[in-house]
DNA sequence: TTTATGCTTCGCTTACGATCGAACTATGAA
DNA sequence: TTCATAGTTCGATCGTAAGCGAAGCATAAA
């Protein structure tokens, strides 16, 4: 009867629409502040207050104190694969009353989650490094080759910093939209970095989209191959 | 601010003691009647009956009837691997006040997940079957080589029937005690089905628990190698 | 010091939803 | 037909928690 871990509490948790709120956009990889988080559930400071006070005793935000700001993120890629996964179920075959938007079209191509790349063009990154033997996937650990090493220099990823580190270099992430691994950890957050430093894409403020310029998708093209049909 | 599908709806629905409660029941894989459901989730049958209801319009659980019976089971793969991932989620840094009991480790072990095998021994069966290169992993799709369908052959499995099927023969799950992959799909169903068929398991009543026989132990170790440590 | 800003605490109202008793419907057995 | 069992619907109660206004701290600038 009591068997298992406490799912209630923690699906509880997210599941007030405020606190999905500021959820949602922390999914972003931004810690943000109290009071824009507020500003995002649309709530008063007050109220976002008390939301994050029970986000973070449930363990899911950590918080780091700044002068008189606080600044909020995710616990960590564990809380973001949760709500990707919960996002899969929601999108798939939930209340699918949210209709899709122009908006829409443009967070399944491209989107940021928790703060590596996500969405088709973070499936076609991960697929065509899988294919040219640049990563190599056992079980739940991915790991990269030699020639990845190669790989990811040449685009301009200090590989040595990321490994000080001690965060995993490689994970793997389910995408909500199409059901897809996708690149995860540190190097996938310096990926996305990277590409932002070229000029080859933008985020949105207060958004998850990341648009693509043009000579974004032609450089994509070129390092991964074409995207596959959304 | 409206972003991606709607997650607090379903985590919500989730998020109720009771119904939390009534989904991990169904994690066995089993159908379960609404009766019994209330009683493992403790309230009484006209509550359980309005639970069910909002399960099954949140796309959460399926509802087959028989007679005066009303079998619910999970609405499919997706949702378990939710609630798995919410598993995690709370096993790990969440409320640990549920003590780790005999239970628990029991639990650990080997349990059943949707309807194949979790647990360290369900981790060790995948991990043993893809290191004999029996499966193939690439991006998300596992699949089964020449050599994979001889071995499940040799097991007792008719692949034929299985393909047969229009469910997927192989997936991937992810295990909250240990985060990492099982085999799941038809596949993984109908190896947990052999090996209670040979007598090297049996489920306990009402309980995830898989007990192993002593005799199941040995014939285990011999096909699958030694269990990882606990 | 004063003033502004970011966040928290307090007290209160309000509303939603979980729960159960009781009555009702449907299926099957005697 | 009558009885028993499985499940639903209704109505009422009750608790909890979300929300906000107002006041209270804490930090930083003027």
């Amino acid at each position: 009867m009591k068997e298992g871990p406490d799912i209630a509490r923690i699906a509880a948790l997210i599941g007030d629409p405020a606190r999905a709120n500021i959820l949602s956009a922390l999914m972003s990889g931004k810690a943000l502040t109290a009071t824009e988080l507020a500003s995002e559930a649309g709530v008063t400071v007050q109220t976002a207050s008390a939301h994050l006070a029970k986000l973070e005793a449930g363990g899911l935000t950590a918080v780091r104190k700044s002068g008189r700001h606080k600044y909020i993120s995710l616990a960590g890629p564990h809380v973001a694969n949760v709500l990707e996964a919960l996002m899969g179920l929601a999108a798939g075959q939930g209340h699918l009353r949210t209709r899709t938007g122009p908006r829409d079209v443009a967070l399944r191509e491209a989107r940021v989650c928790y703060n590596h790349l996500a969405g088709a063009r973070g499936i076609a990154m991960f697929d065509a490094m899988l294919a040219h033997g640049h990563l190599t996937q056992a079980g739940e650990t991915l790991a990269l080759t030699a020639s990845g090493e190669v790989f990811v220099t040449d685009f301009g990823v200090d590989i040595a910093a990321l490994r000080r580190a001690r965060v995993p270099l490689c994970r793997s992430c389910l995408d909500w939209s199409a059901r897809r691994t996708h690149l995860a950890g540190s190097l996938g957050r310096a990926m996305l970095a990277q590409m932002e430093l070229q000029g080859w894409a933008h985020r949105q403020a207060g958004s998850r989209v990341v648009t693509f310029t043009s000579q974004g998708r032609r450089g994509f093209e070129t390092w991964f191959g074409p995207l596959p049909s959304l």
